[in-house]
DNA sequence: CCGGAAATGCACGATACTTGCGCCAAAGGA
DNA sequence: TCCTTTGGCGCAAGTATCGTGCATTTCCGG
């Protein structure tokens, strides 16, 4: 699939307002509504665009606290990252979880209420975990930007 | 505003698909299409829902590198926040900026085409900052789970 | 200059959303 | 106990939006 100027005007105004009207979309893109409508199928069929979220206010829901841990495993038998990402899919409170290079094994995007729930986290979730062998936080102070997604250009 | 466990299941369900008809979402969350129209507009107006977006495939963007930076900034003079304001929010390559408490000072999310924008993007712009004393990069290998938004419950 | 494939806009049938209405169940007062 | 009020619910009608067939235009390649 090849895209065009107007391709990734839609997809830069969809990942903006995913809820927005074909007519307000052709408005923005200078194109007709039945075309946006068309060419947000081809690119939804090809898989570019790959479905649209609710984004939703974390500050409304009483979740205060983001940070962003580096965790270090140890040993190195195998299983090891299978064992890891089981504790991750069965942890909400991760929202992301990367496996990296560099200093650290996995860095982890975590989402709690308050200091409490994420002091709890780690003593008794993260920490006692048998292949985790250390942990270093860093606690979200200020967002100055949260735009998820891609540039395009 | 207060939530019961409909808002939760409704939220919930929006997350994961946000384009979702209201009548699926009926089935979903056992209420009728109606009631969950008018759930939905009452938490969009009570900004618990602040919008909706397009979630597009880095991959079939050609978006083949991501990587979490660490940064630290040099001096303490005051403006040298707003000045780092203003880098992160001219440069798009940077996905989400946070200042952190801990060993840095902040915490960016960056998407790059493959590792030689990713080089240009630290060497031509990223070092050459005039405030910018560290820079610690972890690029990602492998991603565990990349859910965004919030596990309620 | 011409032919054809691809893309576009229009119009209309189909689908989904929104809102007025009557109903019901729970809480509180007489 | 009985009545009233209040809030939330489903149904259905009216309205807005979507998706597609079709004729037209645009853009290249020959």
């Amino acid at each position: 699939m090849t895209l065009d100027s107007f391709d990734i005007a839609i997809l830069t105004a969809l990942q903006r307002d995913g809820a927005m009207t074909n007519a307000a979309l052709a408005e923005q893109v200078n194109l007709s509504a039945s075309q946006c409508s068309r060419r947000r199928a081809a690119l939804e069929q090809a898989g570019v665009i790959e479905g649209y979220a609710a984004r939703l206010s974390a500050a409304r829901l009483g979740y205060g606290l983001r940070a962003v841990i580096r965790v270090n495993l140890s040993g190195h038998g195998q299983g090891r990252e299978e064992d890891f990402a089981r504790f991750v899919a069965g942890h909400p409170q991760i929202r992301s979880a990367f496996s990296v290079s560099g200093d650290a094994d996995y860095i982890l995007d975590i989402r709690a209420r308050d200091l409490d729930a994420f002091a709890d986290f780690i003593h008794r979730h993260l920490l006692p975990h048998p292949q985790v062998a250390q942990v270093r936080s860093e606690i979200v102070l200020k967002t100055l930007k949260d735009e998820g997604g891609i540039a395009l250009r």
